[in-house]
DNA sequence: TATCAGGGCCTAG
DNA sequence: CTAGGCCCTGAT
């Protein structure tokens, strides 16, 4: 199926925004997204217009949320305050990132493992925690594991998890786990809270402190107020904002603001 | 081979 | 509130 998509969209970007670790590009053009049992391979065709390997059904309830097609990221770029000329030029130079709404369970698993680690070193550890727990799906292009549910992962071991490469975050996953599963830690349920009910509760998981909770609000539950503040981003505040954090102004865009900069200070030559 | 930092968080003092 | 420790990986 062919579709189009006028506003910002780059799928390069995306996947290397640090939001999420299991998208990838495969060769021939071939991009790939998964999200709980869905997989969608797409592939950019020429002037906003893409083919997607899915329903038109499937498109519009899972795919076109997932990647925040009802917002308008033009025109957020174009409300900028010009006489922020730092956030001008990563804006710019990261014109086409979107903030994914990704599967509560697994944004909150990945970003507790994010802690002290290396991108390719957290890609590593989730792709490890799929192929041990999830289901395989076989895809005219590869067996895909699912990400496992908190019910597939009830059974995981200490051990098991050590061999994932967890080290000492293994009993927080055991105890996200036990929290999910038991019911204490409803993560349907918090897409009903406001930002501050759903960040204490996010924070209640052992190993969840302000900077994952903040993230899983912002990629998971599309809490676009809220800004991760992570060493880099910290950086930016202190060596070019003199320690003023410039995303708050920006009200319910602030989190989106945060990862043009983020993505800039990653990426910039 | 050795060293270092990596999208932090918890605990003790 | 602050310092230290934490388990391991990828990069140099």
């Amino acid at each position: 199926m062919q579709i189009e998509i006028t506003d910002d969209f780059d799928l390069s970007k995306i996947i290397d925004s640090g939001q999420c670790f299991r998208a990838k590009y495969l060769d021939g053009g071939i991009y790939r997204f998964i999200t709980g049992s869905n997989i969608l391979y797409i592939t950019p065709l020429s002037h906003h217009s893409y083919d997607v390997d899915c329903t038109a059904e499937s498109w519009q309830e899972i795919w076109l949320p997932y990647f925040d097609l009802d917002r308008d990221y033009a025109l957020l770029r174009s409300q900028i305050d010009s006489s922020d000329s730092y956030m001008k030029t990563a804006i710019d130079y990261g014109t086409g990132l979107r903030i994914l709404r990704q599967d509560p369970w697994e944004t909150l698993i990945t970003f507790i493992i994010s802690q002290q680690k290396t991108i390719p070193a957290i890609r590593s550890s989730v792709e490890k925690i799929a192929e041990k727990y999830g289901v395989p799906v076989e895809t005219p292009y590869e067996t895909v594991y699912l990400f496992p549910t908190a019910e597939q992962m009830a059974p995981a071991t200490p051990h098991e998890l050590d061999l994932c490469k967890l080290g000492y975050r293994t009993p927080y996953i055991l105890d996200a786990i036990r929290r999910v599963t038991s019911g204490l830690l409803d993560l349907n349920a918090l897409y009903a809270c406001d930002n501050i009910q759903l960040f204490d509760m996010l924070k209640t998981v052992h190993g969840v402190g302000d900077k994952v909770a903040n993230c899983v609000a912002l990629f998971a539950y599309n809490r676009t107020a809220l800004v991760p503040v992570d060493t880099w981003i910290r950086k930016v505040i202190d060596g070019v904002y003199d320690g003023h954090n410039p995303f708050i102004r920006y009200g319910s865009a602030a989190g989106i603001m945060q990862q043009y900069i983020f993505y800039y200070v990653r990426q910039k030559p």
